[in-house]
DNA sequence: ACAAAATAGACAATCATTTACAACTAGCCC
DNA sequence: GGGCTAGTTGTAAATGATTGTCTATTTTGT
């Protein structure tokens, strides 16, 4: 009934409750870009018995059906977000964790002309910049959130 | 006496064995972007018992005195390369692996200019580039090699 | 409701990388 | 040149993220 089997669905994908759940999560605004740990803990928060091995599983199955897109933001661990947006970059902050999206134009294009000049066909390209937001507030409330 | 240690020197690290035998391995044209698995792989082609910990550990050492960069190429292991060059980007072929460096001043420039409208110091940033170049030649070779 | 096929859950296994720790040196002082 | 001490090594065990295995359970079409 709810709108994440239609999605499900439409992905080829059988409706289970790990799955329903897991797609709410990431439907979540507050859960753009999240790792599968942390989808994990939410899940606990929600009292939902799922398995993190099954929290994996589900969001490689998402990927390989185009439901999420994977990054590999600075720090080992992958993260991942709904792919129902636009291509787009991001910028994320060193300090907070903040992440913001972006999509430049000539940037992307550049990067075509680059990949023709080599001979090479581009099939997909990483872009992400790191630095430091003035937002102190958010920096440091994040920080304590952190330790 | 041999070029290694005065760059050991200069970076204040003692000049050892495991560190000379790799900083040279990191020299050899051929080696540029080399992960700390096949840096370990050719020392022992060289007969040398430099434990695989050791290699990691000489590898931080040098990403912290700035003798190296490290990179993270797609397929989850770092890959180093001596930084002795300008900063540059890569473009990798998701087939044989080969690495093409390119700068592009457009984009750098952009670069800062999406950090400075969203009021981020930009620090750093990866770009990476994936796609098949049309060397069919050495695709094929380079995918035999592996398997 | 029923059987076949897919999936979940628990947990072992893997991969890249780091850490612990005892044994071993490089660099410095006499 | 020998000795001292902090820095370095090798080995092996530990880690963190992610995947694989296996059996029990669930989804779905009939
Ligand atoms: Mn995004
Ligand atoms: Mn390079
Ligand atoms: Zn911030
Ligand atoms: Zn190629």
């Amino acid at each position: 009934m709810p709108e994440q089997n239609e999605e499900l669905k439409r992905a080829g994908l059988k409706i289970t409750l790990p799955r329903i759940k897991i797609l709410a999560i990431l439907q979540n605004p507050n859960n753009q870009h999240i790792s599968a740990e942390d989808v994990y803990k939410l899940l606990l928060e929600h009292n939902e018995e799922i398995g993190l091995a099954t929290v994996y599983r589900v969001l490689n199955q998402f990927d390989d059906a185009g439901i999420v897109t994977r990054h590999h933001f600075e720090g080992g661990k992958s993260v991942f977000e709904l792919s129902h947006k636009k291509h787009h970059d991001h910028l994320v902050c060193l300090n907070c964790g903040k992440v913001i999206e972006f999509e430049d134009d000539v940037i992307e294009q550049r990067q075509e002309d680059v990949a023709k000049f080599h001979k090479v066909k581009l099939t997909n390209h990483s872009l992400y910049l790191y630095g430091e937001c003035e937002d102190e507030v958010a920096c440091e409330k994040y920080r304590k959130a952190q330790s």
